[in-house]
DNA sequence: TTTTAGCACTCTCGGTTCGAGAGTGCTAAA
DNA sequence: TTTAGCACTCTCGAACCGAGAGTGCTAAAA
């Protein structure tokens, strides 16, 4: 990578800037009257021509102003604003809301999004916290009509799955209660292998219940996430490029396919640290839908225990300054909130 | 309202239908050719100026085609479609992907959504079913660190609250489960009102979580619905409509919106019977943002006991034909699901 | 050597013009 | 009552054009 003068940075920084304000290519001259720079726009214009020349700019057509490329939103947000802090203003502000609501752990993944999309004004993800080990906590059987039972078992970390199951024959709610009653008792704290490992159980419903039980937390350390909270979709569908391309529309559909979503969190969760934050910028290649688009995206929570996903998606314009500090206070302010609840429940053992 | 011939209704119906799937204003030539009508375009022309001097249709200017009106949008609705019947083939398809589903609970709401928005390639949105009076199932309360405690209540109809307690001093978990197993025991089954009517606990700890419990509660019933599942929303952005007019825009945040869209659900909830499905053309008048869209929603659930809202929003000129069928199927369907789970806790007291 | 003023050149964008075509309403005949 | 014929209206897209923004180059200034 080529090493640019002070100036030069600079001048790309600023063009980054404007143009993430406004959306129009930036000409030398409104540059220089814009920010009362202390040279001349004909300078400028050199300099820009060397960005332009290594890659950092281009002009869309001749005789229009600069507009940065994929390399140069890259260089600027490695170089420039990758280890900016967030002003204390909003840090406190976002403590506080995630204050207010500290009580109701439901409301936590929402704001996040919601706080998320309001910070960068684009859109949000938030994946709930998921663990990759499911650790058994409660099991709770309830009788519902004939042989129909609904099955809810909480996890440790607060993850939670219902579901119905039909048996061969009736079975009293007395019945059910002893048995979950028994599971309980057996299984508390337990991971999935550690359950599989016990001596098979000699009363049958117990027997096929615990194998049920088995699916499900085996079947959640397969998926990627927990649930997936989206917010300001609307943030982005205004902006210039989501109007005209239609290209840039397709991503839109991209983040409301939560297969898709999936898929793109899964593979950049796999190469990603807690706390670091992620930029992908106009897919990199690898992305056809996200050409004209930039996600920025951290992981959060406790490695081996519970993690999960936050970014934010946008216009490759975005305004990464904003953006980047918000996505890395936020990951780290989540990781607290969980690992207050997971140590907790890791010491009950 | 007046009556219309029978030849006005075909010409109205199919004045809909053309613009409906075209987005053009339609013209008597078009309209005489397309559906090879046995009566000439001169006719059609007359039966259009009578339509639109009835104030069923209106010319965008003059020598254009003509498009439907709100009024038109309305009589087609209650007089053409209105109790028109699901096809066979659709209604197998959808009762198809439930039964495959039929175990997993947490997927019944998205399931839900994401049929109603590919059946009507409109956005959708179903709420959880919720109850308007809660009744206590299960508590469970578990220490974390120091004095923080997460309590976890389930209710009747299986949904499930979550939130964080600081005690006023460190309790151990061994306190906590026998607390929870008497608050178990003394208020399973019981509603809000009859678990305030208990005789105060003497033990404070009892006491404090008690309270918590009864304003967790309460605070659910006060809200409308449950949790708010949407899908679809990319349908109904490529629309014309949302392209090009800043208004219809507009519309979609009053979906991304979860108070508004709160808002809306009440309004329409309070005046709706369970399987009674209420189409809201262009806002009615009393939503602006709603102007170019319309809302086809309908109540599910069992009345008095569980209840949530399932409908389709899309561009004016949806298809009401294949959209308000698949809207009442889907109550209905939903309705009998609710019913298998609430009925069967109902038994258990 | 670096910066800057001057200038010719290029390209887009917005406005205007204009003709084709679609659609209408009216009249009069079937 | 229906329909053919016709004159009339209005939109839409294409073509055209000039203003303006922005560039790169050159040569002078610092």
């Amino acid at each position: 990578m080529p090493e640019l003068t002070e100036r030069q940075r600079l001048i790309l920084a600023l063009i980054v800037r404007d143009y993430t304000e406004t959306a129009q290519p930036v000409g030398s001259a409104r540059l220089a009257e814009r920010y009362r720079l202390d040279f001349s726009p004909a300078t400028i214009r050199n300099e820009m021509a060397a960005l332009t020349e290594m890659g950092y700019l281009r002009q869309p057509h001749t005789s229009a102003g600069r507009v940065p490329t994929e390399e140069g939103y890259r260089y600027f947000v490695t170089h420039v604003v990758y280890h900016a802090d967030l002003p204390d203003s909003a840090r406190h502000t976002i403590s506080h809301q995630f204050y207010q609501a500290r009580q109701d752990v439901e409301q936590w993944m929402p704001l996040a999004a919601s706080i998320l999309a309001r910070q960068s004004r684009a859109a949000s993800l938030v994946t709930a916290p998921h663990a990759e080990r499911a650790r058994y906590k409660h099991l709770e059987l309830i009788s519902t009509q004939g042989r129909q039972v609904l099955m809810v078992l909480v996890l440790v970390g607060g993850e939670v799955s219902q579901q119905i199951l039909t048996l061969a024959e009736p079975v009293s709610q007395e019945r059910l209660s002893a048995v979950a009653l028994r599971l309980n008792q057996l299984c508390v704290s337990k991971t999935t292998e550690e359950i599989a490992a016990l001596p098979t159980r000699s009363d049958a419903l117990e027997k096929d219940i615990l194998t049920l039980v088995l699916q499900d937390m085996s079947r959640g350390e397969q998926r990627v996430s927990g649930e997936i909270y989206l917010d300001g979709l609307t943030n982005v569908l205004s902006e210039p490029e989501f109007l005209e391309s239609d290209e840039a529309r397709r991503a839109v559909r991209l983040f409301e396919e939560r297969s898709l979503l999936q898929d793109l969190l899964a593979r950049t969760m796999s190469n990603a640290d807690v706390g670091g934050v992620q930029v992908l910028i106009g897919g990199e290649g690898k992305w056809e839908e996200l050409k004209q688009c930039s996600v920025v995206l951290a992981r959060y929570g406790i490695p081996g225990h519970a993690t999960g996903m936050l970014g934010v998606f946008g216009p490759m314009r975005m305004s990464y300054t904003r953006t980047i500090p918000t996505v890395r206070f936020m990951a780290d302010l989540l990781s607290g909130l969980v690992s207050e609840i997971i140590e907790g429940e890791e010491n009950e053992q």
